[in-house]
DNA sequence: CTTCTCACG
DNA sequence: ACGTACGTGAGAAGT
């Protein structure tokens, strides 16, 4: 046995490397006395990369921890490790992960574990920190990744064992990108490093426990977040299927437009059409005018700028109100074909895994509102214009795809929580909320420009914006939308009401409120209108959650395949389509506060791509 | 590492 | 006193 020893926190430390049988026993020792103890052993695998689903991937380490010892079981070194690992994996009544669904999904996969099984005994510490502070470092929180969370809560010379490990691969010659698979399983700092995050990660939830428990945050989020992040890891198992073949053909014909329109750019002297600073030099120099800045004081040449110079509006159509540009023409169609091919296609390439799916990240806690993402590939953001990139992505052999989404799911949830009177009328008697607002305010005689304008002043509202972005959301002339804004709050003064509420209560807690479920929101003091985003849209992604654990105990999560913010995406077996889409829509359909939340389900052929405009047959 | 840009809800 | 668009993930350029 090699030992380790280290200081956490003043007190001393030892991570001990397990090399022999005769270590196993003790190991084996030790595990038993936690077993029978109450307390939770925090665990931890080391892997060759993040991608836990693409081919090649390996495990390498599982470490056992309390606060005063670590086990690192090297499972990559032979069979007896292996067997001692998964022996108590599967023993341990209760344990402790940071970010359980990484460390599950890879015992999942390597160990044949079924998170199913292992899941119900691990408390995620990184859940209970989302739920004391959600924010990101750069938000103005601790964070929620277990450096930062140690810096502050347990010892502020804790080391940052990435970064400690990043030095290490580069004495080894070895990168980033390959370190994790190359550097020796008999690494010392490797070794140390490993056994101190589980030290850390048991310290952690002991401190978070308390934390969680003086903040008097509401106990059933624990249980209903774990809940959630198994059935968004099940999600992440599934993965989508790939269309091969016309991935490839897409990335090759992507290619070939971004380097078509890259030539025609540089016949205007534009070497990289990513420059904006060369495309304005260019622009400039063919006498366009460029007047918009950006916050930074550069000149701005994003796409809205680029599309009117090239005669089109935002969905690329034609105006015919001035000659296009060519190299405005050139640039946009060159920049969108790269990014689209970068972003998109070869990222699906790059984390496909042996079987041609994908395993995006799904992340069920990521948001300062509680908001989930997804990332590698970030199937949230793919272009809905067009079904060209979503074609790509398939429902399961003989499946189709569902999609289920909210109606207006946001103004809903405002209606209800700002408790507004003749909004949740117009909801109950079934009206169109956008034309019901145009109505009251512009009359019967409303017109589609009037209900695009009380539209524009929902989102506003929403969002927080002022008469300035809604003028430049909906085009609609400065005058109207202040005669609108005001005729809005006439109508609705209960938002203006509940947004000057929920200011003051967090000015009086400490620049917190609390959610209609129950969750810490931290406001930012020099933006404090936000509090109305952040109300709507926490109790927007917990009408989602309680949707999603709906399905679940309805037996649905094995169809479930994206969460979207208001929409959940599933692949069904084609022949059930129709009573699972229903099944589906059932359960996203409830009541908050007396106001009705619908869903409703569009069921598509096997391409995701077909319920989006442009899919050829299917 | 920061800024800009762009994709989504 | 008044008004402020919200939340993400991702690539590329430029410092």
């Amino acid at each position: 046995m090699r030992v380790h020893e280290y200081r956490i926190a003043g007190e001393p430390v030892e991570v001990r490397v397990c090399t022999s049988e005769d270590d196993l026993e003790l190991f084996d020792v030790w595990a038993r006395d936690m077993a029978n103890s109450r307390e939770p052993v925090a665990v931890d695998t080391e892997t060759t990369g993040l991608d836990v689903f693409s081919v090649g991937h390996r495990l390498r380490l599982v470490q056992f921890g309390d606060d005063h010892t670590a086990w690192v079981i090297p499972v990559e070194a032979g069979r007896p490790f292996w067997q001692a690992a998964i022996k108590w994996l599967t023993r341990l009544p209760r344990m402790v992960v940071h970010n359980a669904a990484y460390d599950l999904l890879v015992l999942d996969r390597h160990m044949g574990l079924p998170l199913e099984e292992t899941f119900p005994r691990v408390t995620d510490s990184k859940i209970i920190a989302a739920l004391i502070d959600p924010r990101q470092p750069q938000d103005g929180g601790v964070g929620t990744g277990l450096k930062p969370l140690s810096a502050y809560w347990i010892d502020p010379n804790a080391p940052d064992t990435q970064e400690g490990l990043t030095a290490v691969f580069r004495s080894l010659k070895l990168t980033k990108a390959t370190g994790w698979a190359g550097v020796p399983l008999d690494n010392p700092t490797y070794e140390l490093y490993a056994g101190l995050d589980v030290l850390l990660t048991s310290r952690l939830l002991k401190v978070l426990r308390r934390v969680f428990v003086e903040l008097g945050i509401r106990p059933a989020l624990v249980p209903y977040e774990h809940q959630l992040a198994l059935v968004c890891a099940i999600m992440q198992r599934a993965g989508m299927v790939l269309d091969e073949d016309y991935v490839r053909q897409l990335d090759a014909e992507l290619e070939r437009e971004a380097e078509h329109f890259a030539r025609i750019a540089s016949r205007f002297g534009v070497e990289n059409i990513n420059s904006t600073r060369q495309v304005a030099d260019c622009l400039l120099a063919m006498g366009e005018a460029l007047t918009e800045r950006t916050a930074g004081g550069a000149i701005k040449a994003d796409k809205a700028v680029l599309l009117a110079l090239a005669d089109m509006d935002l969905q690329w159509n034609r105006l015919d109100i001035r000659r296009p540009n060519p190299l405005a023409n050139a640039v946009v169609r060159s920049k969108r074909a790269g990014k689209w091919r970068s972003a998109y296609v070869q990222t699906f390439i790059e984390t496909m895994d042996a079987n041609g799916r994908v395993h995006p990240n799904v992340n069920p806690l990521q948001a300062r509102t509680g908001r989930m993402s997804i990332n590698r590939p970030a199937l949230q953001t793919l272009p809905s214009s067009d079904a060209m990139i979503r074609r790509a992505l398939l429902a399961d052999e003989g499946h189709v795809t569902v999609s289920c989404d909210f109606a207006a799911v946001e103004m809903r949830v405002l209606a209800a929580l700002a408790d507004v009177r003749r909004m949740k009328e117009a909801l109950h008697a079934g009206r169109d909320l956008h034309d019901f607002t145009a109505e009251l305010v512009f009359g019967p005689d409303f017109t589609k420009a009037h209900r695009k304008l009380a539209k524009g002043i929902g989102f506003g509202k929403v969002y927080g914006g002022g008469a300035a972005t809604i003028q430049r959301q909906t085009g609609a002339p400065m005058e109207q939308v202040r005669v609108a804004l005001s005729a809005y709050d006439r109508v609705y003064p209960e938002i203006k009401r509940a947004s000057a509420r929920w200011q003051r209560e967090a000015m009086s807690n400490g620049m917190v409120i609390e959610t209609v479920t129950g969750r810490r929101q931290p406001l930012d003091r020099d933006r404090t209108y936000a509090v109305v985003n952040y109300m709507v849209q926490s109790a927007a992604r917990d009408v989602l959650g309680q949707a999603i654990l709906t399905m679940h105990e309805q037996g649905l999560t094995q169809y479930l395949r994206l969460p979207i913010h208001d929409e959940v995406v599933a692949s069904v077996p084609a022949g059930e389509a129709k009573e699972l889409a229903k099944a589906i829509e059932d359960c996203m359909t409830m009541d908050l506060f007396g106001v009705h939340i619908a869903a409703e389900a569009e069921i598509g052929g096997r391409p995701w791509g077909s319920l989006y405009p442009n899919c050829p047959a299917y």
